[in-house]
RNA sequence: GCUGGAGUAGCUCAGCAGGUAGAGCAAUGCUCUCGUAAAGCAUAGGUCAUAAGUUCAAGUCUUAUCUCCAGCACCA
């Protein structure tokens, strides 16, 4: 998909056609107050304040005709250049445009965009003409807040998008068509992968055995880079006491998104949202010395997050998820090291996944934010400049984001552009010198002193429910051989003659640790093989005369039409060969 | 959570002047099946998301709740 943002001719024909959209709105609906209309990346869109009014698809219609309409009448855009004072005295009527004036500086020059009889407040550039716009469509309306904050009212934004021609228009909209059949959800479904359930609760997704062959795959490779890199993993339970929250701060923090605290005899309990302070005490459990850090402890563990009810979405954003952490417990002169191995890990694994389109953010707190940040300055300072330090010298390109940190420190986000729809976050590396000292976590150093460790909070997979969301609308569900729930589906050509052949295949392939299934059922060979395909297996083995004579096999791989024969023995030698190479 | 839309058979969907539910695929049974994307016939399958209400009569109208979808807000 086009950027259309970073377009600039389409960039300025979206902005134009966000002000041809409010033109045509303030036509159908007098009473319309606009708030700011930008270009996006998918096109553009305008927030309405329309009082009452709520838009409807026949609405949607309905303006979209309007708009073809000034558009032909071809009216030139006009830019004007005025006064603060001019603007604040011609917008009078008009307290969203005062509110934005408001925010320009004394002195300023403010221009203003006029097209017939609409005028709109607007740093521009724009086309010459309504005339350009000719190729939009407006996709899509919904409720947004004013100036994003959740406590304003919320407006009307209706989206839309424009072309230069119809063609790309038309290229556009089908790619929009298309992006459906690469949801995840679509694909969970279709493939057996995962399922939910109201009995068991909203955001609570089922792994199915096909979903669960997935994930393990996903455990053991990401199990094997750990422990190669001398991580320990642990199991710990998912709750943990209300005490332990508060002892590491995340219960002031976030209790208001955990799920609500339960009490057993005297104890208070919550589901644990994080691990955390589970592996605090794993590592206080003994005593160190500074010769046995670090200390990786690595665990897959199930969190529970009580998600707002409108963020929840298939596997991606989930109540119950199982994450791929590890705690890090490094000396401060370990820091940048330590760091360095979680980045390369982290580009290895994605490596080994082909993802190249990624950037990495480095978030840091938002020093007037008092509430959501833990008050250290000096803490701060040295965590936040101890990692862009780390970043700079491994020369990995970043850009700073305020306000994202976690409450106890920076962290380094990884976020990865799909195939369609906006960037993911995956990976997180986070520098914590917090709950170190709240869990009063010490090791003895070369003088026999006791010393505060850092901690280095790291996902890679990030979870395992998001990472596979991710990984099917990626491959669309054609997964890779290693990942793939079934990796060779054998169809005798007829079941009379040549399924003892077919069962001895499938006996040899499976007795080396190849995924395996043998379609015996009694139904043409076409229905079998198309079966096969709509599944997305790799491999399809069609066995009839010819191979019981040669002891051979006949294959087609997954989007391929033709064929390839090739000894059993060579077949399922080069499979074995390709899934250790994680083909 | 907010704004708007939607929930009919395992799946995809039709039925919407209110008169008591229908198709294709899948399932089951039988028949047919020797070479690469859907063989034929039959059978079974639904308190139309849930609960209340209006009505002689509700899948269809009203209200509430739940879930799903699109955005917004949120994401340790």
């Amino acid at each position: 998909m086009k950027n259309i943002k970073e377009d600039e001719r389409l960039s300025k024909l979206n902005h134009s056609c966000a002000h041809l959209l409010a033109q045509a709105v303030k036509h159908l609906y007098p009473n319309a107050l606009f708030w700011v209309g930008p270009v996006i990346e998918e096109g553009f869109y305008y927030d309405i304040d329309l009082g009452d009014i709520t838009i409807t698809d026949e609405d949607l219609e309905k303006i979209e005709k309007e708009m073809k309409k000034i558009s032909k009448d071809g009216k030139r855009i006009y830019r004007e250049e005025i006064s603060k004072e001019e603007a604040l005295e011609r917008f009078k009527n008009d307290p969203y445009k005062i509110d934005l004036i408001n925010n320009f500086e004394e002195g300023t020059i403010i221009s203003c965009y006029t097209q017939g009889d609409f005028t709109d407040l607007c740093r521009g550039p724009h086309v010459e003409s309504v005339k350009e716009l000719k190729y939009f469509k407006l996709i899509k309306f919904s409720g947004a807040y004013w100036k994003g904050d959740s406590k304003n009212k919320m407006l009307q934004r209706i989206y839309g998008v424009c072309y230069e021609n119809e063609e790309d228009l038309n290229e556009y909209l089908k790619e929009l068509e298309e992006a459906k059949e690469r949801d995840h959800r679509k694909i969970g479904k279709d493939l057996s992968i995962f399922m939910q359930h109201d009995l068991v609760g909203k955001g609570m997704p089922l792994w199915l055995p096909n979903g669960a062959l997935i994930r393990k795959q996903l455990e053991n490779y990401i199990y094997e880079k750990e422990h190669a890199l001398g991580y320990q993993h642990v199991y710990t339970p998912c709750v943990g006491t209300v005490d332990l929250y508060k002892t590491s701060g995340h219960w002031d923090h976030y209790k208001e998104n955990m799920f609500p605290m339960m009490k057993v005899d005297e104890e208070e309990f919550v589901l644990r949202p994080m691990n955390c302070p589970h592996h605090m005490l794993v590592y206080a459990n003994e005593l160190h010395s500074y010769r046995d850090l670090p200390i990786r402890i690595g665990e897959f563990a199930t969190d529970f997050r009580y998600e707002a009810s409108g963020a929840v979405k298939g596997l991606e954003r989930v109540r119950c998820m199982c994450q791929n952490d590890a705690h890090l417990f490094v000396t401060p002169e370990q820091i940048g090291e330590e760091f360095k191995k979680v980045v390369r890990l982290i580009l290895d694994v994605y490596k080994d996944f082909g993802l190249k389109d990624y950037s990495f953010r480095l978030s840091l707190r938002d020093k007037e934010d008092k509430e959501k940040y833990f008050d250290d300055d000096e803490m701060w300072n040295m965590a936040e400049n101890k990692l862009r330090e780390v970043l700079d010298d491994f020369g990995v390109p970043y850009y700073e984001a305020v306000g994202e940190a976690a409450f106890y420190g920076p962290k380094l986000d990884v976020e990865v552009k799909p195939a369609v729809g906006p960037e993911v976050t995956l990976s997180t590396c986070q520098l914590d010198f917090l709950l170190p000292r709240r869990f009063e976590l010490f090791y003895i150093d070369q003088n026999g002193e006791k010393q505060i460790p850092v901690v280095i909070h790291r996902a890679i997979f990030g979870t395992f429910d998001r990472f596979t969301a991710f990984l099917l609308e990626e491959t669309k569900g054609a997964l890779p051989l290693w990942l793939s729930p079934t990796q060779v589906d054998i169809i005798p050509v007829n079941n009379e003659y040549h399924l003892d052949y077919s069962k001895e295949v499938f006996n040899k392939l499976e007795s080396v640790g190849i995924r395996v299934k043998l379609d015996d059922r009694n139904e043409k060979l076409g229905y079998k093989v198309r079966e096969s395909i709509v599944n997305k297996n790799p491999y399809t083995l069609i066995l009839g005369q010819k191979e019981v004579e040669s002891k051979n096999v006949s294959y087609r791989m997954y989007s391929e039409e033709d064929t390839h024969q090739m000894g059993l023995d060579e077949f399922a030698q080069k499979i074995i060969d390709d899934i250790k190479a994680r083909k």
